[in-house]
DNA sequence: GTGCTTGCAAACGTTTTGCAGACTC
DNA sequence: GAGTCTGCAAAACGTTTGCAAGCAC
């Protein structure tokens, strides 16, 4: 449900299932192959906030040897059709969730917690970055850092 | 001039000149070194925005052999002192500049325009972060990726 | 002289790439 | 069979670390 702001509809896709994405993958002349499908079933499934390490053993709990390169590449290639979008929670690793589940971080720098902030937070600074200067801004892709309450 | 919106003053030193930041190092024990004095300098005279690359270039260029791991220690030391910060524009290496002239930034996805964002943008997120999550939020250290007035 | 700092080399964690063989269509 | 995709190894990238020598105080 959450939408990105601002920005053009053929960014996002409206993607439901593993199949449908699937078949988009072979109507550009891709291949529907067995670690695509299984790394697009631990994408659905999971709630998001995976690094491709995680989504490795994932993927890898279900069809052994699928190396750590073919996950990076496919999730390169499911980024370049705009059905998953990968973000920089903090220092580490790029964690990659499904486009329509998208949404923005606020990181405590203290205590390292996540929370996951509603778009419409952002609403105002969408429409003065966009009013102002033109741009029109993608929350989702760096986290906001701070301190959260108890860390003050 | 630019503040941080909210945060503790002790996170934010007003510093105003080298030596200023070399008696600082000398009264937490530390020593002033010639290539912390150059370092020192060419972050002084810049405008910010230099990598770690590009800072060990410019040490090197007055004091040849400064290793860019001692560059990386000593950012690091500024940095728990306070008086730089380090950001990160895009997939790269992080940016440095003096914690006085940090602010945020705009990026565009399309073609890596830079825009330096005022901090005013940032003002009604800021509130809501707080009053409704209990988050301060430092829009400085992440940049907001997105599309730039031409590449709309 | 004490002990902080440095240069070097080597490691780190994440991501990318070159290649030959395997697979999908 | 054509052309995509894979596993593996190796490299790339930015950054960190262990160590012995060097320097500031």
């Amino acid at each position: 449900m959450s939408k990105p702001l601002a920005l053009p509809p053929s960014r996002s896709l409206a993607i439901s299932s593993v199949d449908e994405v699937l078949a988009l993958v072979r109507a550009r002349g891709g291949r529907a192959t067995a670690s695509r499908r299984i790394l697009l079933e631990v994408l659905f499934e999971a709630d998001g906030h995976l690094s491709a390490e995680e989504l490795a053993q994932a993927v890898c709990a279900r069809a052994p040897d699928v190396h750590i390169s073919t996950i990076y590449r496919n999730l390169e290639e499911l980024q370049r059709m705009g059905v998953i979008v990968h973000s920089h929670l903090g220092h580490g690793a790029a964690a990659y969730q499904l486009a329509a589940l998208a949404h923005a971080h606020l990181i405590c720098e203290e205590c390292g917690a996540t929370i996951e902030a509603p778009d419409e937070l952002f609403r105002p600074l969408a429409r003065a970055a966009r009013d102002k200067l033109g741009f029109t801004i993608d929350p989702h892709h760096f986290a906001i850092l701070g301190h959260c309450e108890s860390c003050g």
